[in-house]
DNA sequence: TATTATATAGTAATATTTACGGAATAAAGG
DNA sequence: CCTTTATTCCGTAAATATTACTATATAATA
């Protein structure tokens, strides 16, 4: 959506094509320097920040919807994606969304009837991405993006804030019950990073012997005979993930803790 | 809703007070005999089950709306009731709402463009209830209601098959990280009884030593001096959820296995 | 008072989780 | 080339949690 005249066709004909009162947001999560990040754009005009979204085609399924938007954003097909919670109880209209705002930040005339400006529940979406495989694509309404950690998130449009938590939450509990880093490492990785990764996303440490113990013992990593060779310390090896188990515990869940 | 002019009402004019393509489908688990059941309505002139659900108004908050609708069928309020997932994969429109239909099953005149042929994404909560304490409320649209064992379910309208088996696997799987039981027994209840709900729900055997041990340990539930005098056997003492703790349990979570 | 079905309780074996320190090693700098 | 530095990597023992298991008490009925 980047021609004025495609982005006068969804402001004023959107209605026609998606579904109305319904959106979704990505809580996109990234890795990188031992710090959880998420994807967040810059609305034009705007000094603050919002998740990057997008509503469902009339005739589209839900889960096509969100990978649509995810791929249309990142460039990543195919990915680890995840609804964790519907939302819908803010106020039933929002600040941000009035004609007024439009003209002054977008400059677009659009009426106080538009779709746009509807009352909106959000549908939650998560991702699990590796980082450096994203290429961001900006549109017509936002002008910048930016990685920011997850334990520094600005001020975020309508009620994100609560969408952002509430993905972290899910995601925290969850690998207690599915390996996760497939997604959000390089194809072989070292056990200080996934041990890091885990810390990070738990909030908390753990000790390291006994954190690799658990994934070697539970199958879900390999080590290999390649080491990494950067840094001017003891190069570690490259370890990977067991496809196979890893899919399957992804499936039946695993019971322990880390 | 009940008479013939609110039916009308709500057939006709039901898009300018509800949302549009949005419903909530409440999958309530009572607990009865041994047995984990779920409240399916029988709809009129259908040989067919399906689950209770409504529309959400067009400002009221998505969870007020999922209390309402259960308050509604159930007459119960402030229960446990929790949003599990949205449904919005199947085909955009549903061979069950055409005109047809409401003119062969329910006598009325609907057109084709009707909000209620629309394709409709919907929300999925579970409740827990105390089978017991529970009224229904049929409808207009609703001849009779049932209480159905869960692994015995009938063939249900639309997709709600996949709605009710992912609300028993969500239950099943959050059974681990809190405590359940106080929306499902009475207050006062028997270490057998508890047993055999947690057995029920999670579809196996559970060492009924063990797993009382651990309810006490926890602090979960306390003994009381009473016991109960029913049966031609040993009398069992009566237990109680011991408020506080299950409060906190439900809030911080559990890690444990049963 | 004997019978019957059910409730209740404790201990030992096993498995899992946690706690903890020291040797190996790769590069950089003197 | 030797030392320093920062990091990887390894194993074992103690504590904790889970599992497996059966005999006695007891309430009502016949």
């Amino acid at each position: 959506m980047n021609s004025l005249e495609e982005v006068l066709d969804f402001v004023n004909n959107g209605h026609k094509y998606y579904l109305p009162h319904m959106s979704i947001d990505s809580v996109i999560f990234g890795y990188h320097n031992q710090q959880l990040k998420i994807l967040l754009l810059k609305w034009k005009g705007y000094n603050e920040w919002g998740l990057p979204g997008g509503f469902i085609k009339r005739r589209e399924p839900l889960s096509k919807a969100a990978h649509r938007i995810l791929e249309e954003r990142t460039s990543l097909s195919n990915l680890f994606l995840q609804q964790f919670h519907m939302f819908g109880d803010s106020p039933y209209r929002v600040k941000e969304r009035i004609p007024q705002v439009f003209r002054e930040k977008f400059g677009l005339e659009v009426e106080e009837d538009n779709w746009l400006f509807e009352r909106t529940l959000s549908i939650g979406y998560f991702a699990l991405v590796d980082y450096s495989k994203v290429s961001v694509t900006l549109d017509f309404f936002t002008d910048d993006y930016q990685w920011w950690d997850v334990d520094d998130i600005p001020e975020l449009l309508f009620d994100q804030k609560e969408v952002v938590e509430k993905a972290l939450l899910t995601l925290r509990l969850q690998i207690y019950h599915q390996p996760i880093g497939y997604n959000l490492l390089p194809q072989k990785f070292t056990l200080p990073e996934i041990h890091s990764l885990y810390e990070t996303i738990l909030g908390k440490e753990l000790d390291q012997r006994n954190f690799s113990k658990k994934l070697l013992t539970l199958g879900l990593i390999k080590k290999l005979d390649e080491r990494r060779n950067i840094g001017p310390h003891r190069a570690p090896y490259l370890y990977q993930f067991e496809k196979e188990n890893y899919e399957e515990a992804l499936k039946e869940g695993i019971v322990h803790t880390y």
